[in-house]
DNA sequence: GTTTCTTCATAGGT
DNA sequence: CACCTATGAAGAAA
């Protein structure tokens, strides 16, 4: 995968660095760290006890609520009570027609300027709409910012990646080649940093707290804002070494494999890394690496024997221009040499070796991507899918824990499916005029204006904010099935697995890593009326039914700005649906029958309308709530009923959380 | 304190 | 997709 050469987890040449490159000798440093026998004991406080696989989720604290705002009422009647920031009304201005010329030949002159003038240099629209999107409280005290926990790294995250989301909207409705700033990452991370919402953001050797091993990153970003890895793109992190009597003593605390440089990756446990520098660029040539910086770093880790975290990075099998993260856990420098590589320069290399004892979690992405080679090489495979072929994706059926041959009969079907006699309540809507796909800035298109003027969507089909409802286009749009407004009618592109838990029947989980936001599957069966008179809300279908009137918790997931407004500005979380609906999938149905309940669950539902054959029909979609690792099961929350309707209905929750309520319906 | 330098990024193109 | 290039920010070093 890497392309690592065979058998180089040996010094080849195992020559004194000193006589190729002068530098200081480093034998006369004293192994004084650590504690002689010591070695073998790392503090895996972090480790998901009982599991091979990263084990779920502490609870999810969402964002503080404004200062004496009331609790935020579940179910809001009025759609239009959203009071979104209106940056989407602008235009950008067009560029010059040689302002890319002007701009690489003022590279040079401009990096020296200030931010500030460096801004000046913008549009207004811009610089309006990110003061707009600035302007929040950061919510993070001093004490956190310095030591984090599993909450604040997971707060952290999710802030960073609703307002990354919400840059990245604004960034889709310009006009193309519209001077404007681009990376919306970039700018979401900086303003994070700005405004200090970040955690652990003191240095330290080995464990961060409230990261675990197998936890996934999308973007370099992320990795600073928790304190992973404080590089935005040099490979090696350091610190000075406390308490050393050698002047100005630096060891490496974290690295970054990512596919830029030569490291052979091929054993879990085993990682040979390549020293930074010495890539040929735009002015220069390749050449020898020196022994600096991150080099001299990791060559100080070695006779300091320190723990270093391991980051990984590979290609994203689902977005395949970017690239995913994965923190592997705590590894030690073994040895180092020099090699030349593919340039004929010298280059560094450092064989580092997993601290035996923690979870697994590369090894977690190695053996699903054997299972992706040959599907059949999948550990107790029942059926290879489960789907039959209804969607477009294979979804297998395994059993790794007792006999259970399977899941009880049900006819699977990937879609809701409403009986002849519905009686529709919301009139079928006009579609819109445009000829190939709806673009997020056109403000004329009405399949925008439905939604609020946001578009729902950012590429990939990633949600960028949780509405009322969303409108995607329908059958009467003439644009095409390809338009980036039709999300959730095209089926999932999630590779699924359906598998036996060990306490909580058949579950759902991925083996893709799943980017928050990112759509899962709806919630497909058969739309039935209310059973009344019968053991609990549901009678026969118990188990198997999905209610829109239920009681669900409210929680934060979108950017939110301060001029959103006191009063309202949770309102834009709550839903608008037209009238009640019950779907039941215990005769049939898709995945979504599989998902388990959680009191603090990595997934949520989203109602979602779109017209077919003139009529408006909804749709109830789940989306990812946070970065959810491969293999990690997932959950959203069922709900409470509106009213205790039968206290015998109720089951005994085993979600696990601090904040489980106990029971579940 | 400020500026320059280094860096296993990204996104979008061909 | 394998490569190209424009844009770009953090932190260390100067």
């Amino acid at each position: 995968m890497e392309g690592g050469f065979a058998g180089n987890t040996g010094p080849p040449n195992s020559f004194d660095k000193s006589e190729v490159l002068d530098v200081k000798p480093l034998r006369s440093l004293l192994p004084v760290f650590p504690a002689p026998g010591a070695t073998n004991g790392p503090p895996f406080g972090t480790a998901p006890p009982n599991s091979p696989f990263p084990s779920g989720f502490s609870p999810f604290f969402p964002f503080s609520p404004p200062q004496g705002s009331p609790s935020t009422p579940v179910i809001n009647q009025n759609p239009f009570d959203s009071t979104a920031v209106p940056i989407r009304s602008f235009r950008a201005e067009q560029p010059t027609s040689n302002g890319k010329n002007v701009h690489s030949s003022n590279k040079r002159k401009l990096a020296g300027l200030s931010s500030l003038k460096k801004k000046a240099k913008r549009s207004n629209v811009s610089e309006l709409a990110l003061a707009a999107l600035s302007n929040f409280k950061p919510g993070i005290n001093a004490v956190e910012k310095d030591d984090g926990d599993r909450e604040l790294v997971e707060t952290v995250l999710m802030r960073f990646d609703a307002l990354r989301r919400k840059v990245s909207q604004i960034e889709d409705s310009k006009e193309q080649h519209s001077e404007v700033f681009k990376h919306a990452n970039l700018k979401a991370g900086n303003i994070m940093l700005t405004k200090g919402v970040r955690t652990n953001g003191r240095k330290r050797i080995g464990v961060v707290p409230g990261v675990e091993i197998g936890d996934i990153f999308f973007f370099r970003m992320e990795l600073i804002l928790v304190g992973v890895h404080s590089q935005s793109m040099a490979g090696i992190d350091f610190m000075p070494m406390q308490g050393s009597d050698i002047e100005g003593e630096r060891v490496a605390i974290s690295i970054v494999s990512a596919g830029g440089y030569e490291d052979d990756a091929e054993d879990p446990d085993v990682l040979v890394y390549t020293g930074q520098g010495g890539n040929a660029s735009a002015d220069k040539e390749a050449s020898d690496q020196k022994l600096v910086r991150g080099n001299l770093a990791l060559e100080r880790s070695l006779h300091r024997a320190n723990e270093v975290r391991v980051i990984r990075g590979f290609k994203d099998v689902t977005h395949q221009t970017s690239k995913v993260y994965v923190y592997d856990g705590l590894f030690k420098v073994q040895e180092s040499w020099i090699e030349k590589g593919k340039t004929g320069c010298n280059m560094f290399k450092y064989k580092l070796v997993r601290i035996p004892g923690q979870a697994g979690a590369f090894s977690t992405w190695k053996s699903i991507k054997k299972w992706r080679a040959d599907p059949s090489s999948r550990e107790g495979l029942i059926l290879p899918d489960l789907t039959s072929g209804a969607e477009s994706t294979p979804v297998p059926l395994v059993n790794e824990v007792d006999d259970e041959k399977g899941p009880a009969y049900f006819t699977y079907v990937s879609t809701v499916k409403y009986p002849k006699s519905f009686k529709l309540v919301q009139q079928p809507s006009v579609g819109c005029n445009c000829s190939d796909a709806c673009k997020p800035g056109n403000s004329n298109c009405p399949c925008n204006q439905k939604n609020g003027g946001d578009f729902p969507y950012i590429a990939n089909g990633i949600l960028v904010c949780r509405k009322p409802m969303i409108y995607e286009c329908g059958s009467s749009c003439p644009c095409f099935r390809n338009c980036k407004n039709r999300v959730s009618q095209t089926g999932f592109k999630v590779r699924f697995e359906v598998f036996k838990t060990r306490d909580k029947g058949w579950g759902l989980r991925s083996w893709d890593p799943i980017r928050a936001g990112t759509f899962l599957c709806e919630y497909a069966g058969e739309v039935i009326e209310k059973v009344e008179g019968q053991a609990g809300e549901d009678g026969a279908n118990k188990g198997y039914v999905f209610h829109t009137n239920r009681v669900y918790e409210s929680f934060k997931w979108d950017h939110e700005t301060e001029s959103a407004g006191e009063a309202s500005s949770n309102a834009g979380e709550a839903f608008n649906i037209p009238s009640p609906l019950i779907i039941s999938s215990k005769n049939s149905g898709n995945v979504a029958r599989f998902m388990n309940h959680s009191c603090s669950p990595n997934v949520f539902w989203q109602p979602i309308t779109y017209e077919q054959n003139n009529e408006a029909f909804l749709h109830v979609a789940f989306f990812a709530k946070k970065h959810i690792p491969p293999m990690t099961e997932l959950t959203y929350d069922y709900g409470t009923p509106p009213e205790s309707v039968a206290d015998h209905g109720k089951k005994k929750c085993l979600c696990g959380s601090s904040k489980c309520r106990g029971y579940f319906y």
